[in-house]
RNA sequence: GCUGGGGUAGUGAAGCGGUCAAACACUGCAGACUGUAAAUCUGCCGGCUUAUGCCUUCGGGGGUUCGAAUCCCUCCCCCAGCA
């Protein structure tokens, strides 16, 4: 059957937000001995659960999930820790014969993983406050002036301090996947998307998030919360200022969470060795089929 | 039934005689994005295979005017107050 050398070391399942990214790896995971390693931006944070639909307890019981609850909310996470946290998670996994599942939606971190992004410096948080003071036009007067190349995303502030603080030098990356990577890609309709973006919605609040928010916002304060829970959490933040009541909220986190999907599937859209699926099913039969060859 | 307010693009909302296809916001669509990425930013968004171009618009109809979304009459529909 399968000889070592060609055994997958690492399976990757991405797609848009409320797909059935969670529950395919799951099922790939039980049925192959598996690890998922959640490539998650919002799940890394402590506490922040319902809002993000972060894997249960129970789920976690049955499969270890690396990647969540890494820091407390509030805290600074980056792409480049998620990477590295990843790559020793993934040799860690297959050092002990079990089969690594890379599962997300936050398509930078996946890049960072499998393209092997090689980061830039890392910014000075001092001088990054003073970058943050200036205007859009003054941070694109010190790019011109250092000779380094706006991009087109020249009216993006971020990106703009990002460039200076990395003196403008672009970031090293594989122009193709590793040997062993299966990458697949759950993209369902439009319109199933926003069902089940809408179902989930329902079911998010129905769990209780706004409750969590309270404790949360208790806990780590409104501003830690605002900046790195995550869309539902902003919104219930809105209830909890009195400005939307939760039926409106519930509406403006679809809304907002359909948007997210689309940011996602142009994210996604780009990277052309994504072995895409109209759904779980589809795509679990495709991973099935190359695991066992 | 009377009085007052109102009917403008998918929605909200400016405009209140000429420079109005109509500000602005939201939605929608497309895109960018390597150390904040569930973030941040860009373009388009009445129709015309897309243009410093043409066409059609401002509840319906009629009128005043060189010229009306803007003034007048009338009809229809909303909302508030009074009956």
């Amino acid at each position: 059957m399968a000889t070592t050398a060609q055994k997958p070391k690492l399976v990757v399942i991405v797609g848009p937000t409320a797909s059935g990214k969670s529950a395919l790896s799951l099922k790939i995971a039980k049925e192959f001995d598996g690890e998922i390693i959640c490539a998650d931006s919002r799940t890394v944070y402590k506490g922040i659960d319902i809002g993000t639909a972060k894997p249960t307890k129970q789920d976690r019981a049955k499969v270890k999930h690396w990647g969540l609850d890494l820091v407390e909310p509030g805290q600074r996470f980056t792409a480049y820790r998620f990477k590295k946290y990843a790559q020793a998670a993934i040799s860690d996994i297959n050092s002990r014969g079990k089969l690594s599942i890379l599962v997300g939606g936050t398509g930078l971190y996946i890049d960072s993983v499998i393209f092997d992004f090689g980061f830039r410096d890392d910014a000075n948080l001092l001088k990054r406050q003073k970058l943050e003071s200036l205007s859009v036009l003054e941070l694109q007067e010190i790019i011109k002036k250092a000779g380094y190349k706006i991009s087109e995303n020249s009216q993006n502030k971020r990106h703009l301090i990002r460039a200076i603080e990395t003196k403008g030098r672009a970031g090293a990356r594989k122009s193709s996947l590793p040997k062993g990577v299966i990458l697949v890609g759950i993209l369902p309709p439009d319109g199933v998307i926003k069902e089940q973006v809408g179902q989930r919605a329902e079911q998010i609040f129905a769990n209780g998030v706004l409750s969590e928010t309270k404790k949360l916002v208790r806990k780590y304060g409104k501003e830690a919360i605002a900046e790195t829970g995550g869309i539902a959490y902003k919104i219930c933040l809105e209830i909890l200022a009195g400005k939307i009541i939760e039926a409106e909220a519930i509406e403006k986190f679809k809304k907002a969470d359909w948007q997210y999907a689309r940011r996602q599937k142009t994210w996604f859209r780009r990277n052309k060795f994504i072995h895409w699926f109209s759904d779980a099913e589809q795509a679990s039969n495709y991973i099935k089929a190359q695991l066992n060859t």
